[in-house]
DNA sequence: ATTCTCACA
DNA sequence: TGTGAGCA
């Protein structure tokens, strides 16, 4: 499929996509044309992509675990053994990011639950 | 009609 | 990351 279909099928527009391709995170296919041709799996890694940046792992980390990531989703493909301390790191760096998160949401509870009438 | 590259009030 | 220009 070219690019219209790829942006109906993920969400993700013209722009995103050939980002993605140029930070390394796809690699279509080009027509004579020039023109770029995706594959049903691609459909997949973007999705996967979205994830990964929505964890706040930067897109030249996701460039180097997308290939560790096996066709089903989930395993982890033996040729980045190395790969598993960068992402305990990255992990740690979620788990401070939702300890910030729920501070900030206590204030807001706090901030709240003083106000005149809190209707909606 | 679609996609491509490049550039930026 | 959007938008628009000028092509193929």
């Amino acid at each position: 499929m070219r690019i219209g279909e790829m942006v109906r099928r993920t969400g993700v527009s013209e722009r995103l996509l050939r980002y993605y391709e140029e930070q390394g995170l796809l690699a279509p296919t080009r027509l004579p044309s020039g023109y770029r041709v995706y594959t049903d799996a691609d459909v997949d890694t973007v999705r996967r992509v979205r994830a990964l940046l929505a964890a706040g792992l930067p897109t030249t980390t996701i460039a180097q675990v997308l290939p560790c990531i096996r066709d089903d989703g989930t395993t982890l493909a033996p040729v980045c053994s190395d790969l598993v301390a960068q992402l305990r790191r990255e992990r740690d760096r979620i788990t401070d990011a939702i300890k910030e998160l729920e501070t900030s949401r206590g204030m807001l509870d706090a901030v709240i639950a003083a106000g005149p009438s809190d209707i909606d």
